[in-house]
DNA sequence: CCCTGATTCGC
DNA sequence: GCGAATCAGG
């Protein structure tokens, strides 16, 4: 395999759009994760969240591993050098994607405890004043703004508190199921998106054990694909593969 | 163990 | 330039 202008341009969009370098190999096919890094790195786009660490506490200390030199530096431990024949990968045919349409719904946020307490409580929202300080510092390649060292995001400041306001059901949702008509019996898949004015829920007898009715388990509960047969969820940005 | 990205180094 | 081997953290 080489480094077709279009793979390299697959490698590179899906390299940026966070994809792993392990499904960016499976997608490109034919090629290991390790020569997508590889290739990733010889084109230069490496800032990307690595597990690993470059052990940052070497520059400020750096003489306390370090003994008295002697006059003859005993020169580092060889590399043993012997390298193993590269065991030929299985040929892995392309296989069939075999992807179904995404009907996959995301499973709903349990919404529990439907307490309608509204606290009368007259506290106004204090947000805390954030001093910006005017400091240097270095843009990332998405945009972000990097920290600098030693340099502290800070405590992030709490939410302000929220005036807990009573439901009212609008006209859009009468004789159907709402927040406060949930329990532990009904099914309480939403229908629709909250804040919209007919959001209400399933409210079918629940499947005995689960929250949902048996036809809203169906969606809840999916079997998990494996990791190579599943498609990369996300929608690509920087325009993505052409549509067209 | 699995995963991840980084690095090395023979080719 | 390429990528397997290896490393090292989560």
């Amino acid at each position: 395999m080489s480094w077709t202008e279009e793979r390299i341009a697959t490698l590179t969009r899906m390299w940026e759009s966070g994809n792993t370098a392990s499904q960016i190999a499976e997608e490109l096919g034919g090629i290991s994760r390790n020569a997508v890094i590889g290739k990733a790195h010889r084109l230069g786009l490496k800032p990307r969240p690595s597990p690993v660490k470059p052990n940052e506490a070497k520059a400020a200390a750096a003489p306390a591993p370090t003994p008295a030199p002697t006059a003859e530096a005993p020169p580092p431990a060889p590399k043993p050098a012997t390298r193993a024949p590269a065991a030929k990968t299985a040929a892995t045919p392309p296989p069939a994607p075999a992807t179904p349409p995404p009907a996959s719904k995301p499973a709903p946020t349990a919404v529990e405890r439907p307490e309608p307490e509204a606290a009368d409580d007259a506290a106004e929202p204090v947000v805390a004043a954030t001093p910006s300080a005017p400091q240097l510092r270095s843009v990332g390649p998405g945009g972000f703004l990097r920290q600098n060292p030693g340099e502290n995001s800070g405590p992030i400041a709490p939410a302000p508190p929220r005036r807990l306001v009573p439901a009212r059901p609008s006209d859009a949702i009468a004789g159907k199921t709402s927040l406060l008509d949930l329990n532990d019996r009904i099914c309480k898949w939403p229908i629709g998106h909250p804040g919209e004015p007919d959001f209400h829920f399933c409210g079918d007898k629940v499947n005995p054990g689960f929250p949902y009715c048996v036809e809203h388990c169906g969606h809840a509960y999916q079997a998990q694909l494996p990791r190579r047969d599943r498609r990369p969820p996300p929608p690509l940005p920087y325009g993505g593969p052409r549509v067209r």
